[in-house]
DNA sequence: TCGAAGATTCTA
DNA sequence: AGAATCTTCGAA
């Protein structure tokens, strides 16, 4: 079953400066696979229930990663309702955990590189220059003045506050 | 070891 | 507005 859909909201997360990041504490055993190389998939569990999938940024060494917090789903929409379980509507993929829940994602892909058969990112429509839209980041309780969440303007699947 | 906090979501 | 729910990490 092929499941396709568009990324429409992240987050970035850095080594320098950003006490919001798991990185920020250097090399732990959760954060490490920041370290490595870029394309690396971040997969991490948190409030005893979700997963949140991370793309890692960087070139070994370096620690970086963006959230993935919103996708519009493209293909195999049927697939995803099932995935997620419940009644969803338009919040099927609008949030961090419910996406990762509707591309049945989980924290074996943790550590792993991008492709296929497990997961790939390519090339979609792009995001309009006058549509892309930059905020402060959600959910975090430090470094909560750093613009560094995007996402595109009027796009019914961004997740809400 | 222990305890607090967490890149959230759902229900009431 | 508050609970659910358990891993992670730093402090003791």
């Amino acid at each position: 079953m092929l499941l396709r859909a568009r990324i429409v909201e992240t987050e970035a997360y850095l080594e320098k400066d950003d006490a919001a990041a798991h990185c920020s504490r250097g090399p732990t055993p959760r954060a490490k696979v920041m370290f490595g190389k870029a394309g690396v998939i971040y997969v991490y569990y948190i409030y005893g229930n979700y997963f949140m999938l991370n793309f890692v940024t960087e070139k070994t060494g370096l620690a970086g990663a963006v959230l993935i917090r919103a996708v519009e789903p493209l293909e195999g929409i049927p697939a995803m309702e099932r995935n997620r379980k419940m009644k969803v509507g338009k919040n099927l993929t609008n949030g961090p955990a419910k996406l990762v829940l509707a591309l049945g994602i989980d924290g074996s892909l943790n550590g792993r590189t991008l492709g296929l058969p497990h997961l790939a990112v390519y090339e979609g429509k792009p995001v309009k220059q006058k549509d892309l839209v930059t905020t402060t980041r959600i959910g975090i309780s430090v470094a909560q003045e750093l613009p560094l969440r995007f996402y595109e303007k009027g796009n019914p699947y961004v997740s809400k506050k």
